[in-house]
DNA sequence: CTGAAAGCGCTTACAG
DNA sequence: CTGAAAGCGCTTACAG
């Protein structure tokens, strides 16, 4: 950018047209052997770049991809973004990040990204559906992460939901709580897990057991634990594995024992799993197959001969580590 | 982007020309209030949208900055993302994610960033020193976290490594062993905490007790542990936090109990601190203070009248919790 | 207060 | 195989 080096100048120095300089450098035409060797000697001499602005003015195509998502605290929604931009790079297409807890903030980002800035959109808002994604990009491409329509991703949360509570019982466990993540689902709906649990139990209108976060963060497992500990329950469907990690904290905190007074399954599989102590039971979400498929259903709207994938369910597959035991009479307290 | 509003058509509408469309938006010249209503008006009524390749061609300003770093799976990583991007929306500055382990891509990312695409780079790279970064980036303001010369942010990481010496010193253990990680330093230069360290060590010539990892992660505390726990150490300077997490994972899957058998000392104070059981005895880093003194020299380079920073030294504090305790004459293997 | 026109640095029909 | 020119959609001197 210091030297302001164009096409023309180049052009220039060797006696040739831009549109030769061009062509040299794109391919798009024949260009005999000895000019197109003497272009590019000269683009090396003279350090010429070909300017962004110029360039995506005439192919409309900048390369960039804007992601929305929540925040960056979750390790799930990290290891999402690397994934994401893994694939993304493959196609040499770069994430411009976009976060915000704030719906309203998100629309205005989805606005602002939909001006010619990128190319397409992830919309990993749980506060922002598909649809209105659709209108406020205005022609710009819109993914919403596992709600998107075309070629849909599946993620089938009742299967992974009774799995778990199946595990549980076998264990011996009939006081299972649940904590109900409402980023889980699209604004306004049921989250399917919770739907899950309550055809499964028998007083499905039994709230005593039924917990709610507003956000799948440690912070908010730590404040919900304190309720979830008076209750009746001998173990709990955690929602995630950042929620689990922040109940886990609190009962560390008090010397309460797990798994001996609560078993726990978090959701995700994430990095945190591992971490935490007991290292958790959980569900496993294979990240990597999200990803690829959330990208390809994205190009097959960019590029005009990528064709969209085929719909994908997936069934959550459960992990058991420590964080789970079989029902005891006189739990520890 | 779907229906192609262009200026042009605003102006046509109502019959005026684009120079006064132009001003009546941006406000740089005055413009009677009913034209600048009818604007509004016309602007509202036909959907326009200044097209974002036409507005950086002329102002020569993207509102992106490139930012590289090396992966998203630390923590302390994504925290910083998060502090950084907050601290850039302040200036409606967006962020362009490169992320790469390999120097070389590294570089290439740099070089595309740099034809007109950002208006800053922040290197994160511990593999790409300063003065190449810049080199590079020919002409585009480049500012290296952590190891920027203009208006340095220097962490005193030897007053840090003291402090965790002189308190696990206290605590009667003597032999004491550190992690050096290959990324704390600039490429080529030697890790200020090991330097500290083996100031500090009666017998500084002695390998026993240095340990190495390629990458600050909790996979390379993972496989540096067998080593770490055969050696005659009765605690650990371990890096940080996620090689102390990678430690801890390693002992508790042979019950080796952690502090009991090694006192561990983490780096970074990152949300894996309270994560982990034990939770990290581990050195504080303010990273929002980080974060806003790197934008802020950033800044200074891309904004005329935004002033440099003063320099910021930060000492880290130490952050006292269980993963150390007294040396015991007989650990508990 | 407003308009006509040049220009940003490329790409791409159009013409040869 | 190559060149002259139009055009992408804005901003901004220049002129009034």
């Amino acid at each position: 950018m210091s030297n302001h080096v164009t096409i023309a100048d180049v052009a220039n120095h060797l006696g040739v047209s831009k549109s030769t300089v061009s062509h040299a450098l794109s391919g798009k035409r024949r260009i005999s052997t000895e000019v197109r060797r003497q272009v590019m000697e000269a683009v090396e001499e003279l350090g010429y770049r070909p300017n962004f602005a110029a360039r995506i003015m005439n192919t409309r195509r900048t390369g960039l991809i804007g992601v929305l998502v929540e925040s960056l605290k979750n390790p799930y929604t990290t290891a999402l973004l690397e994934e994401l931009d893994r694939e993304l790079s493959r196609h040499s297409l770069r994430m411009v990040l976009g976060t915000t807890n704030n719906p309203e903030d998100g629309r205005e980002l989805l606005v602002k990204f939909s001006d010619g800035m990128v190319d397409g959109i992830l919309n990993n808002l749980p506060g922002l559906d598909e649809a209105e994604a659709r209108r406020l990009a205005d022609g710009v491409p819109v993914v919403t992460y596992l709600r998107h329509t075309e070629s849909p991703l599946v993620i089938d949360f009742a299967a992974g939901t009774r799995t778990a509570l199946a595990y549980l019982t076998e264990l011996g466990h009939s006081d299972i709580a649940i904590v109900s993540l409402g980023s889980r689902a699209e604004p306004g709906k049921p989250d399917p897990c919770l739907t899950a649990y309550r055809e499964w139990s028998r007083c499905p209108n039994d709230p005593s057991l039924i917990f709610r976060v507003p956000e799948g963060t440690t912070e908010a497992g730590f404040e919900l634990a304190e309720a979830l500990f008076a209750s009746r329950a001998t173990a709990v469907l955690a929602g995630n594995d950042a929620v689990s990690a922040g109940m886990i904290q609190w009962a560390i905190d008090r010397n309460i024992r797990i798994p001996e007074r609560m078993s726990i399954v978090g959701f995700d599989n994430s990095s945190l799993a591992k971490m935490t102590f007991p290292p958790l039971t959980t569900l496993d979400l294979p990240i990597g197959k999200l990803a690829a498929h959330t990208v390809r259903v994205l190009l097959a709207a960019i590029l005009p001969d990528e064709l969209l994938p085929e719909p994908l369910t997936i069934v959550p597959e459960l992990i058991v580590r420590k964080s789970t035991i079989p029902f005891q009479v006189c739990p520890l307290k």
